[in-house]
DNA sequence: TATCTGAGTTTGACATGCGAACTTAGATAG
DNA sequence: CTATCTAAGTTCGCATGTCAAACTCAGATA
């Protein structure tokens, strides 16, 4: 470890195999343009199949496959809703696990913001009860922010 | 709001359009199976084109193509490196760029554990100083935690 | 000169994505 | 009671992307 520089351990295999993978798994349910776009909808409370495509410009058979695989993988649900004098019609409303995406969401929003369009842009994520600005932070298990630099990896049973 | 149960606003649009949406932008860069692999290969220190294709089995043709895709958009950078009585050869390493996904990647691999995996998963993400367990939380501007069910979106200038 | 190895490129079959046109079901108008 | 309208899909033919296998290339070794 002394004649190289900053080169980081060429390591020649991923410590665990993709498919026992947290994150290959995610890649699977979300891992697409599309699939992400469409949450992105769903957290403003855009529900509706032609306002989603309108919003998107997604093709209306690529829209439907879509729907139908985050239904079937449980972010989101249909559910039936009723105008005014209308018919019922189903839109798509997120579910817990869908929702629960919103930390990642907003990661990914805000480094888009840092390397991407190089300013805040136009959404504010806040405390809806206090009003304040939030971000997101690595913590550790008292509560206390860890700069991302420190985080590392760790087989968790190196049975 | 008294006679719906409980059904969020329906919204029409999406408050901003989709070509000023960080996230969009972000999707456009990353948002595909095999870069977020790619950039899981990264993270744990495999940067050679061989190794990174075994562990994922990419085709040759797409590895190379997300590979300089990842470079083009400032993700990654080729970089050489020579192995004792071997020719040079090139390498891809994180840029600061792509280490600052590391926040949204432990957020995204957090939730794939809670709700895709249903445990605690192989891979624990540590404080390298401390070795406590570290996990992915919104703060406010002063360092206090918020539950994410409190998070709300809100236009930052409504001018 | 022949062989090996890492890092690609090429090729041709197959799958997915695309926009435009078509379908369906229930509400309203004539 | 037929005709029209709208939201939510399906279907279709073409363009683009993905795949596995074969081929290329360059420098080190035998």
């Amino acid at each position: 470890m002394s004649n190289s520089d900053s080169v980081e351990t060429i390591r020649r295999r991923a410590p665990i195999p993709t498919a026992d993978c947290a994150l290959a798994q995610a890649a699977e349910e979300i891992g697409d343009r599309w699939s992400i776009l469409i949450l992105r909808e769903a957290f403003f409370g855009v529900m509706r199949y032609d306002d989603i495509r309108e919003d998107l410009g997604i093709p209306r058979s690529v829209l439907t496959d879509r729907l139908s695989k985050l239904v079937a993988h449980g972010l989101l649900e249909r559910r039936p809703y009723q105008e005014a004098g209308d018919r019922r019609r189903f839109g798509y409303a997120l579910t817990g696990k869908g929702r629960d995406l919103a930390p990642t969401l907003i990661a990914l929003t805000h480094w888009s913001e840092a390397h991407i369009l190089g300013a805040p842009g136009p959404i504010d994520v806040v405390d809806a009860a206090s009003g304040r600005s939030l971000r997101v932070a690595l913590v550790d298990d008292r509560g206390r922010v860890v700069d991302p630099e420190r985080a590392a990896p760790k087989l968790r049973n190196p049975s």
